[in-house]
DNA sequence: CGTCATATTGACTTTAGTCAATAGAAGTGG
DNA sequence: CCACTTCTATTGACTAAAGTCAATATGACG
């Protein structure tokens, strides 16, 4: 149930066989969600943490107007909201975007792992500037790239973290989310998303097959894209 | 040296005396930079996190072609990434905005911290977890809110955020920024950065004499923007 | 006084949004 | 298996927001 989110966190440095032992008695309560539904609502302060274990989840702002903005795409091996135990209430909701298994782990727990574990400690600490790192790489694709260099940035975004996690091969992965959403996540209406899609079909830098998403030339779409992976990896220490 | 952001973490818990005597000793090197000054390179390693005493700073993104994005504003009392500590390289650079006084932090003592001082390193994962929220509700107004609205909701927050550490009183502030490096901020030309203030200042929502924005009624500036402070806030829990 | 950076203005272009209709695809119940 | 509903994708025509380019003003400063 952890493997994915371990993999990724060993990125990070080594984790003992008493800190997985405890990963993997905090990780519970399996839940299933269809699209759309809500995971954690706005406002409130869950007791937990969602660990995605399948399928899709993503941070929700919903504004006045019932304007959206997708803050992130969450994948398996993805912690949505782990600093969630720190903060009061969480500034937006999260939801299912595609049928996805979600795992929770009560903050209690993680408040924990600061106090018994530093090196784990910092290791989800470190999973979380990741987090942030990737925000900030959305953020620059909204302020500086246009439609088609957005989209392309996210889908070959999405291509490494998914492979990372075993859920993509050397060149497809499935993206079972509305073009509606992706134009949430993107700042940009269906409409221009569609056609936007299509331009990117058109010059062959994606094929798609119903969910699937298809990249003949990886490096071609990086290229559009302007796509470098550093924010990623954001690699380990010495 | 560092009051304002003492102030600021004690808004999450207590900090008792040896962990601020800690802190004390481990801030160092106050250096001063002009605006356009460059504080750390995007792509390297800087042994260190910056503190901002005084002025504004930011980070930045620089895409190739010089398109730039401004991710976060710095203000007295906060780090530009504290958790830098835990990343290879940093994916964005800091720069000086303004006019601005920095102090370095060893990124060996935050390190140290997260060994020794359990709750203090909560406090700093949770200054980290606040800024996360910070870029999250910039998004937001990248997305879903009109240049206009995201303009009014940045005035918004600065006020609040300015007003915390002590350098803003009830209704202005001093922003020593230009509107091209606004602009940069807000994924906007600075042509229209220009305008929209233009509209703001004519609906009588702000009132500039040099760098001072006066914000004459607040609440009226709020309900334009649609702000809502539970983000910056990010309150201590029970 | 001249220089530089910043702010402002006008005219025009482009990107993306809106509205509304149509087409496909997936799922449901009979 | 088919008719029906519903959600999603696609298209066209039009609008609006924001970008671009280029000129001009303003202001700080040596």
């Amino acid at each position: 149930m952890i493997t994915a989110f371990l993999a990724k966190i060993q990125r990070y440095g080594q984790v003992s066989e008493a800190e997985k032992a405890f990963l993997k008695r905090i990780v519970m309560h399996l839940h299933k969600y269809g699209p759309g539904q809500e995971i954690a609502a706005q406002g409130m302060s869950p007791p937990e943490s969602c660990l995605v274990t399948s399928g899709f989840a993503g941070r929700i702002k919903t504004l006045s107007g019932g304007r959206r903005q997708i803050l992130s795409l969450q994948v398996p091996g993805d912690f949505c909201d782990l600093q969630g135990f720190l903060l009061k209430e969480i500034d937006h909701s999260i939801e299912a975007l595609s049928q996805c298994e979600i795992a929770k782990v009560p903050h209690s727990a993680i408040a924990d792992i600061t106090e018994r574990f530093p090196r784990l400690t910092r290791a989800l600490w470190w999973d979380t500037a990741v987090d942030a790192a990737v925000q900030r790489e959305w953020m620059t694709s909204m302020g500086c790239r246009s439609a088609y260099e957005q989209i392309a940035h996210l889908l070959c975004e999405m291509l490494l973290r998914l492979q990372a996690v075993g859920w993509a091969d050397s060149n497809s992965y499935d993206l079972p989310i509305t073009q509606e959403r992706l134009g949430d996540a993107f700042g940009l209406s269906t409409v221009h998303v569609n056609r936007t899609l299509q331009a990117l079909r058109q010059n062959r830098l994606i094929v798609s097959e119903g969910a699937r998403i298809i990249i003949p030339d990886v490096e071609a779409l990086k290229k559009v894209a302007g796509f470098d992976p550093a924010y990623l990896t954001g690699q380990a220490p010495a």
